[in-house]
DNA sequence: GCTTATTTTGGTCGATCGTTCAAAATAAGT
DNA sequence: ACTTATTTTGAACGATCGACCAAAATAAGC
């Protein structure tokens, strides 16, 4: 059994996998799994629809390997901000905060409309219990490290307490994110909201969160 | 051109109109508008699948049908408890949060499983773009005065940060509400966070908002 | 009880879905 | 340049989708 030798994928397939990557964000974030087609995915890359099973393979499979990419960037970014922030001095809860949703708000903001599509999809994904495990696998490690820091704040503090309300500072951050759609429905700027009121927000609450529990 | 007389629909007719929109709530919260087929709710419903376009109209209609049925019931509720709060004094942010979130809470507790499904619906419309003026006609109105009666509070403060902290703390509620399928992931207890614990962090969010502008 | 409108069934329609595949085109290795 | 593996095309496959309809069953009005 002589082994098959393999070879490199070429520059130009590489290439083809991130238009479809990027194709599958945008469609996928726009309309959710289901609603998205292969063949509205391949149609938005340019490609045809065999071609994103060759790269992407399954639909399944291309929507976790969609979640996933950039789940890995957001969070090392958000892991070295934590790092960087904490080798500056003595943390505090907004400190905290802006680790976890600065990088995020701030690739959203000038990172490329891909990254603000990227946000759309994990809106899905949070919504959907189908993606209960990809959610787990790619989000919660860094989430748990960040709840165990801000408990690590204050010793009286209700583990639970804290970790329910990241949960909360969480959404609200998916909600500024997303919230897009919503502009100027409920007296918002056009713009959406400013990322400064979000963490104004949620500071607040996780502070609140924080309190040793009353008697 | 005789006008064809009208008949009052059966009372089996109205129970059955009731199957199908419980079963449509439950298939639509699970699996959202495009992962719910139309068999799938008929066979939940224990009809065939032409009976729900009878009673239902469009498979779009149906899901407009099923979102509105307690947005109703559910803005009545939070108007009542505001005129009521309202009678017994002055209104904190507080009180006004606990108007807003209190009856979806307690539905979704002890309001049936029902409820529960429709709060995992809400949640799919709030991801999906396709509902915005769904979600505008229905929710809306009730969120505005809201907002309204919370800028009321502080005079000082600025209305878009208001009604941002309120989107902010909407939500919070909804993850609350659906974050059943990440309990013990992060920590949280076994049922789910507790509601106070979401109105503290509401409230001091919505207090960070409330203050006025800082130079 | 007879008539009429409504409710329900069971099946079918064309369209579109995810997936597969053989063949053509392209690039890499030697 | 020749060989070989990979990438891409274009077209199919069966399954399932939303929607529709004629006929049967049921209930309401007289």
């Amino acid at each position: 059994m002589e082994k098959q030798r393999k070879r490199a994928p070429s520059q130009r397939s590489l290439q083809t996998r991130e238009k479809i990557l990027d194709a599958a964000e945008r469609v996928f974030a726009e309309r959710g799994f289901d609603g998205a087609s292969i063949r509205d995915i391949a149609a938005a890359a340019g490609v045809q629809a065999g071609l994103v099973h060759h790269h992407g393979g399954s639909k399944e499979a291309l929507f976790a390997r969609t979640v996933a990419r950039r789940a890995e960037t957001l969070s090392q970014l958000r892991l070295d901000a934590l790092e960087n922030r904490r080798a500056a001095g003595p943390l505090t809860a907004r400190d905290l905060l802006d680790c976890f949703m600065g990088p995020y708000i701030h690739m959203a903001g000038s990172g490329g409309p891909q990254w603000l599509a990227y946000a759309r999809l994990v809106a899905h994904v949070s919504a959907d219990p189908r993606w209960r495990d990809l959610a787990a696998d790619w989000f919660d490690p860094t989430a748990r490290r960040f709840i165990a820091e801000l408990a690590a704040l204050s010793p009286g503090a209700d583990p639970r307490r804290v970790a329910a309300g990241f949960v909360y500072a969480v959404a609200a951050m998916l909600a500024h994110l997303t919230s897009g759609w919503r502009v100027g429905a409920l007296g918002l700027a056009e713009g959406g909201a400013e990322a400064g009121d979000l963490l104004d927000f949620c500071v607040a609450g996780i502070e609140a969160t924080l309190a040793p529990a009353a008697m």
